[in-house]
RNA sequence: GUGGGCGUAGCUCAGUCGGUUAGAGCGCCAGGUUGUGGUCCUGGAGGUCGUGGGUUCAAAUCCCACCGUUCACCCCA
């Protein structure tokens, strides 16, 4: 078998089983997404947050003015098109559509403060590496409506948590401020010209960085430009009191959760909308792309998408395949697939029958039943019982039929016993350590 | 957009100073057991050797182009 599609370069296929790409990056399993799914939810569950889910289709003008017009994002990595009149992108992150969403539904008059999370697929028209794929999966949290420090630490403390709840270590966070627009702004020029007679001293990326946007230069691996940014102005000196005061507040009750991170003065982040705390989890086990999660404050988005009041808001975002990349590195535990708690197998058209039949009432019961769906011998039968790990199996055929007892093979020891039909189910039950509830 | 790596069976890979009908292990299917799996034995299916062109008596192997993919830069989750 076999067709000359394959799937979207950037994108990969999720499978029942764990399978590696060219890159030699382990794709994980369904089950294994499942269960990462599961724990975040759990997590968010804990730390009282609603679940809100956006539409994958926005309206691009809404990434445009939310991401930021100067932003790569925007520039250069949006799948956007247009039908009809209308212009639509796949959204690239999921902050702008949360706020546009809590906006439009009027979210703040459901009382308080709105704190929502999310899960789900984004698109980038990157070129694709290890860890960054072009439709990749986020999730992460958004907390509106305060400006409260502790909706600052709070967040942070969410975020940690799943990596924490998942068993991932080594983990370093790193924490910033950017203050506020205006003291932002000036801080840029402050090191524009600090860094301008340096010019000749800098790479490339970095004397383009420092055109384009200086903040950037700041993220600079090597070595010689670490010196030279040493003694440059820190943004640190320029945000005003209050950011400060409230910078202060963030570290303190972090420390007093028992939150490890340091402070990074150099932490700045790529999307336009950010102020203040800024924050950023990385691994050192990913290679390139190193960063797990990041966020921060973004006051003013509600404002920039049109609202007439701001919204303080603050939230975090989060890379479930770096996610995994992490879980591979930690070797961390991870559930399987789940097994059939029995397996039936039938010999014959009227065993086939009756077999098709009870199947339906213990599955119906909440036992996980798994069948043969076409006609294959016993032999075949049994290993495909053991192929899929079932504990039991119900061998049925005429003189099963006849004495109206089913023989139930337990796969591990071998051994055969018989039991009534009308017993089955209770057996089965008991057996399997099922209570009848659902199944995972 | 720029640079490097890699494309042979479902998977992992051998095979390349050009030379019968392209191989192995694992997996899959079947038989050995006309009603019994996991071990073992036997057999089988499965390949446009990424694509196209060129050189040659002869190309998986040499040359060129292209495609795909991957890693890295850039940027970010």
């Amino acid at each position: 078998m076999s067709t000359s599609f394959q799937n979207i370069k950037g994108t990969f296929d999720i499978l029942p089983d764990a399978y590696t790409d060219d890159g030699g990056t382990r794709i994980a399993p369904s089950a294994e997404w499942r269960y990462v799914e599961r724990t975040v939810r759990d997590v968010m569950q804990r730390y009282n947050l609603d679940e809100i889910r956006t539409p994958v289709l926005e309206p691009t003008e809404l990434v445009a003015r939310g991401v930021g017009e100067a932003t790569d994002i925007v520039q250069k990595e949006m799948f956007a098109f247009e039908r009809a009149g209308t212009q639509y992108v796949l959204r690239p992150e999921v902050t702008a559509p949360v706020v546009r969403s809590f906006l439009q539904h009027h979210l703040d008059q459901r009382g308080g403060v709105q704190k929502l999370f999310y899960i789900g697929p984004c698109f980038r028209a990157e070129q694709p590496q290890k860890g960054r794929y072009r439709q990749f999966h986020q999730f992460g949290i958004e907390i509106l409506g305060t400006d409260d420090a502790r909706a600052d630490a709070e967040t942070i403390a969410i975020m940690m948590a799943v990596y924490d709840e998942l068993g991932i270590p080594d983990t370093r966070l790193r924490i910033n401020t950017l203050g506020t627009p205006d003291r932002r702004d000036a801080y840029v020029e402050a090191l524009r010209d600090y860094l301008t007679p340096y010019a000749d001293d800098l790479s490339d990326t970095s004397r383009r960085r420092l055109e384009r946007n200086p903040l950037r230069v700041l993220d600079t691996k090597l070595d010689h430009e670490q010196e030279i940014l040493a003694d440059a102005p820190t943004l640190l000196d320029y945000v005003n009191e209050e950011s400060r005061a409230h910078y202060d507040r963030v570290q303190r009750l972090l420390s007093d959760l028992g939150v490890e991170y340091v402070e990074d003065p150099h932490l700045v982040r790529g999307l336009d909308y950010y102020t203040e705390t800024t924050f950023e989890l990385e691994s050192p086990a990913l290679g390139a792309q190193s960063a797990l999660a990041g966020g921060g404050r973004y006051d003013r988005l509600a404002e920039v998408l049109g609202s007439d009041e701001p919204v303080p808001a603050i939230g975090f975002a989060a890379g479930m395949e770096r996610l995994f990349l992490a879980l591979d590195a930690a070797d961390a535990d991870r559930p399987g697939s789940p097994e059939p708690d029995v397996f039936i197998a039938a010999l014959g058209e009227e065993a086939e029958a009756w077999v098709f039949r009870t199947t339906q009432e213990l599955r119906a019961a909440g036992l996980q039943v798994a069948l043969d769906l076409k006609g294959r011998s016993l032999k075949a039968q049994m290993r495909e019982a053991n192929r899929q790990n079932a504990p039991y199996t119900l061998i049925i055929g005429d003189n099963e039929l006849e004495a109206e007892e089913a023989t139930v093979k337990e796969m591990e020891s071998g051994e055969q016993v018989d039991v009534p039909f009308g017993e089955l189910r209770d057996v089965l039950l008991d057996r399997t350590g099922r209570d009848g509830a659902q199944v995972a």
